[in-house]
RNA sequence: GGGGAUGUGUCGAAAUUGGCAGACGAGCAUGACUUAGGAUCAUGUGCCGUAAGGCGUGUGGGUUCAAGUCCCACCAUCCCCA
């Protein structure tokens, strides 16, 4: 350090201008650019931290205040770890396909790609205004072709791939074939059936008979991404099909239109064969515990039994089984498998496939028409809690496997078939919804945990006793035992029976991928005379034309299908082409891979470039994303892995969510009189943007409040105060570094030695850097801001011009660094250091300087504050405890009895107990 | 209904994880200065009280020398899933 030349420039600068941002900033920012200094760090021996924002799906408001938070604290957590020496990846792109950006062209009758322009840079633009320092050369867009091509091409790994239970990971579809060829699917069906897979069953033989087109929709229930029949539901006011993912409340996610229930042909991606690894690895993740349980409650694993009942109905011919479904036998899922004892009766789903088969010639009547009506309900319709109970007797009846009993099986909506089997056994008594059931139709209801609570099994109760506490009764083995041990021990007992076997069922669903909308990546397939075949790596990308008109078909179709040149496919494969488009969710399931290596034209990124980066060390945005964004890249990050593309099984190590931004202003609820705050939104005309901020105040006092405002993770409404305030900071940090003698030292001679200048200056490094470290930004600040103000009275006792004040001002400066770069550089210059100040390394803390000669140390007298002594740190405790027992404050509250206990707090208290 | 989170001054909040409640900032009040500024500087600012002191972290209880923090019950608000 060149302290005398520091000096020097103290005295050239006495008169130093006023701190005014808007004359420096833009400078500055250009300068970085220009010098590359937000490029990716590559230098060998330091170790490599990836820090990424969700990338935005760019839209024409532009940004607010609040998305800015989420930019500002990534961006001083990316500068930081850069000062401390990591090769940073911090890199930006856009989300630039999806829904609403095509709903805007159609509003504004123009294309699409030309409002992502606009939008996109407008967005660039207030990023670069805030200072942020990404990366740009590694900038992706998802609706290029130069990145779509590359999501089409993973996409092909998943259409041709499908998961092996045995090896429990994904597989290159040719090893079916292959195995298909040589045994069918006999060491399959097994390894399938425990891992909730439905895949059907073929023999060699079959499998040699078969044709192409055959053998294509055979391997269509294997593949990971496949066209299958679905219910799915359609958005009226979109037109278009929505992902559960995307339904709120039986309403579209962006239309709010009620959806409805339509039968077509979707692409979806196997997602369920995941479920279990999805939940597992959740395990290993540094994320917002709200997060994990959303995502567990999504996938919704239950651990339980499933259980065989036998059929018994005349009905059933012998030889009547042809699928792998035994026909002789109802399989039901169950987490109460300690109930099984209490099983009066059984309720198959209207679309069970046994339906037809259990019910008797007296019953087909009502059967059907039963069938018929429940059709047309939605499932949010059929399991509603209130909603009266409704269903038939099908005439058939189940033998229970446990105690051999016969009972009655009905047919009702409340049962889904998307759920477990499609079958339940139903327990009256310990089930409310069952419990509903059998006093609407009057079917017995038998106690087999007596609970302590609300007891089922009386006729006059009014709900089931699900209560898991309580002694099994009327259970045969299992009489006495306490319930929460009879579930294994009942499991135990039907898997010895050979009856029934342990088993995981999960809620989630196959992820619907298909959209019959424009403004999405094309899929690689054509659809031919045997089938749907998948495009060769080669014929990437399959570009998506200009078409004149955005709005889908009267037949649900994507308006891609209205253009013959790309419909009719010639080459390589003759066909009609698919015209549906992949949601954008398929775009962000892999995007922060290739940050890693952006520019690849050969392939999605080069395998050691990927290993290399990934996972993502910290990932930043709003929870919003719990359960779409975040599941579908898990999923897609375990494919890869287990083609061998990718090394890891997580895509982000750590995640943060940042809190929302509110309007400032209180809005008063008219019925309710409950005061509330405003989401920002344009339509509400409430939104701040960054541009106006930084017009007043500059983009360095917008940082540090987006920083200050609050705890990251907390939502707050924006105060208009707060910018203000943080430039009145910096403002004290320009003169106090520039003219430390230029205001008049208060009278009040304050009492700070350079010793404890030094101590102040390292116990704010220490402090700073882990509360950046620990996304405690708002603390950060406060600290520096605390720093700021020792300075002054540092100055007051006359310390500017010791060797402590300038290695204090040199460590402002550099802390500073992260929080407001434009005026750390511009004061870095000032007072005569080398540019630039983003290439030093933020400053180190040592610890011994952090140590104080004198402690204050608090008297207690049972508890509460009597007085205070200060006393050499290195005094030992009992000394300390003596000094404590003689101040005045303590002799007062002592009284003349001798105290009882004395306890020391090391350096913080003494508290005396009378 | 199930799951999760949060509750601290006038406001945003902090509290080294069981050890001085309210750091830091905003706002407000009083004063100083003046090149009258969106300044700057100083002092004060939880409640009651002249003071000594007492009370105080949603409510009620408990554990502890000591509780915003741990335990039990409840209330309110927000989010997610039904």
């Amino acid at each position: 350090m060149h302290f005398a030349f520091c000096t020097l420039h103290f005295q050239l600068n006495k008169m130093a201008d006023k701190y005014k941002p808007q004359e420096f900033e833009k400078k500055w920012q250009d300068r970085w650019v220009v010098d590359g200094l937000h490029r990716t760090g590559d230098i060998p021996g330091r170790p490599k931290m990836y820090i990424l924002d969700m990338f935005p799906y760019p839209s024409g408001d532009g940004l607010s205040v609040g998305h800015a938070r989420n930019y500002c604290l990534t961006d001083v957590y990316a500068r930081y770890y850069r000062m401390r020496g990591y090769n940073v990846l911090h890199p930006m792109g856009f989300d630039a396909f999806g829904l609403p950006a095509e709903n805007e062209a159609i509003k504004r009758q123009t294309n699409p790609s030309v409002l992502n322009k606009q939008f996109t840079a407008n967005y660039k633009r207030q990023m670069d205004m805030l200072g942020l320092s990404y990366d740009w050369d590694r900038r992706v867009n998802s609706c290029e072709p130069d990145y779509y091509r590359w999501t089409q091409w993973i996409f092909l790994r998943l259409f041709n791939s499908w998961y092996d239970p045995r090896a429990d990971k994904a597989r290159a579809i040719s090893d079916l074939e292959a195995e298909l060829a040589e045994r069918g699917t006999a060491d399959i069906s097994e390894a399938a059936e425990r891992a909730g897979l439905k895949y059907p069953v073929c023999t060699a033989a079959h499998w040699a008979l078969a044709s192409k087109k055959q053998r294509n929709e055979f391997l269509m229930y294997f593949r990971l991404a496949y066209r299958g029949d679905s219910a799915v539901n359609w958005d009226p006011v979109d037109k278009v099909v929505v992902a559960n993912e995307e339904v709120e409340n039986g309403r579209s996610w962006r239309s709010g239109a009620l959806v409805e229930k339509k039968i077509l042909k979707q692409w979806f991606f196997r997602i369920t064969a995941y479920a279990n690894r999805l939940h597992n690895d959740l395990d290993g993740l540094d994320w917002p515990a709200r997060i994990v349980t959303m995502q567990r409650n999504w996938i919704g694993r239950s651990d339980g039994a499933e259980v065989q009942f036998k059929i018994e109905n005349e009905n059933l011919k012998m030889g009547d089984s042809e699928s792998s479904v035994s026909n002789s036998h109802l399989v039901v899922f169950t987490t109460r498998p300690d109930t099984l004892w209490g099983a009066t009766f059984m309720v198959l789903s209207p679309e069970h496939p046994l339906v037809e088969k259990v019910t008797t010639t007296g019953q087909n009547e009502v059967v059907k028409a039963y069938v018929a009506q429940a059709k047309t309900q939605s499932d949010e319709a059929r399991t509603a809690t209130d909603k009266e109970k409704t269903g038939v007797f099908t005439g058939g009846y189940a033998i229970n496997p446990v105690n051999d009993e016969r009972i009655p099986i009905w047919i009702a909506d409340y049962v889904l078939m998307g759920y477990g089997t499609g079958a339940i056994m139903a327990v009256p008594a310990h089930d409310q919804r069952d419990f509903e059931f059998a006093k609407k139709f009057n079917l017995p209801i038998r106690t087999v945990v007596q609970g302590t609570g609300v007891n089922g099994g009386d006729a006059n109760a009014t709900e089931a006793n699900n209560a898991r506490e309580g002694v099994m009764v009327n259970s045969g083995p299992l009489n006495g035992l306490q319930a929460s041990e009879s579930v294994d021990a009942a499991i135990q007992f039907v898997e010895q029976k050979g009856v029934g076997k342990r088993r995981a069922n999960y809620r989630l669903r196959d992820w619907l991928i298909s959209r019959q909308r424009y403004w999405g990546t094309p899929m690689p397939i054509v659809h031919t005379d045997d089938g749907e075949v998948a495009l060769g790596d080669g014929d990437l990308p399959v570009l998506l034309p200009d078409v004149t008109s955005y709005s889908t078909t009267l037949t649900g179709e994507s308006p891609l299908a209205g253009i013959d040149e790309f419909v009719n496919v010639e080459t390589p494969i003759k066909g009609r082409r698919e015209t549906d488009t992949m949601a954008a969710w398929a775009c962000s399931s892999w995007y922060f891979s290739r940050f890693a290596d952006p520019k690849n034209e050969n392939e999605p990124f080069d395998i050691n470039k990927v290993n290399e980066w990934l996972p993502v060390d910290t990932y930043v945005g709003g929870a919003e994303h719990a359960v779409l964004h975040l599941l579908y890249s898990r999923m897609w990050t375990k494919v890869l892995f287990d083609l061998g593309h990718i090394n890891f099984v997580e895509p982000f190590k750590t995640l943060r969510n940042q809190g929302m931004i509110l309007a400032p202003g209180v809005k008063t609820d008219p019925e309710t009189g409950r005061q509330y705050h405003e989401k920002m939104s344009k339509s509400k005309g409430n939104v701040i943007t960054p541009d106006e901020v930084i017009d007043e105040h500059g983009a360095d006092a917008l940082r540090g409040f987006e920083m200050f405002i609050s705890d990251f993770s907390q939502p707050v409404p924006w105060n208009l105060q707060g910018v203000p305030g943080v430039r009145r900071w910096l403002d004290r940090v320009w003169r106090i570094t520039l003219d430390p003698t230029e205001d008049a030292p208060s009278k009040a001679k304050a009492e700070i030695t350079a010793r404890e200048l030094r101590r102040v200056t390292h116990r704010t490094i220490d402090k700073v850097g882990r509360d950046i470290e620990t996304f405690s930004f708002n603390t950060a600040v406060a600290a520096l801001m605390e720093f700021t103000n020792a300075l002054y009275k540092a100055r007051d006792a006359g310390l500017v011009d010791t060797i402590e004040w300038y290695q204090a001002i040199d460590s402002l400066l550099r802390m500073i660094a992260p929080v407001a770069p434009h005026m750390a550089e511009e004061l870095w210059l000032r007072i005569g250091n080398r540019y630039s100040i983003h290439q030093q390394s933020f400053p180190f803390a040592d610890p011994d300087a952090m140590k104080a000669d004198e402690i204050t140390v608090v008297v207690q007298v049972n508890g509460k504050v009597r007085d205070r002594i200060t006393v050499p740190a290195d005094l030992s405790d009992d000394d300390i405890k003596q000094q404590a027992l003689a101040t005045d404050g303590a002799k007062r509250f002592i009284g003349d009895a001798p105290p009882r206990q004395v306890v020391y707090v090391k350096g913080r208290l003494v508290n005396v107990v009378v």
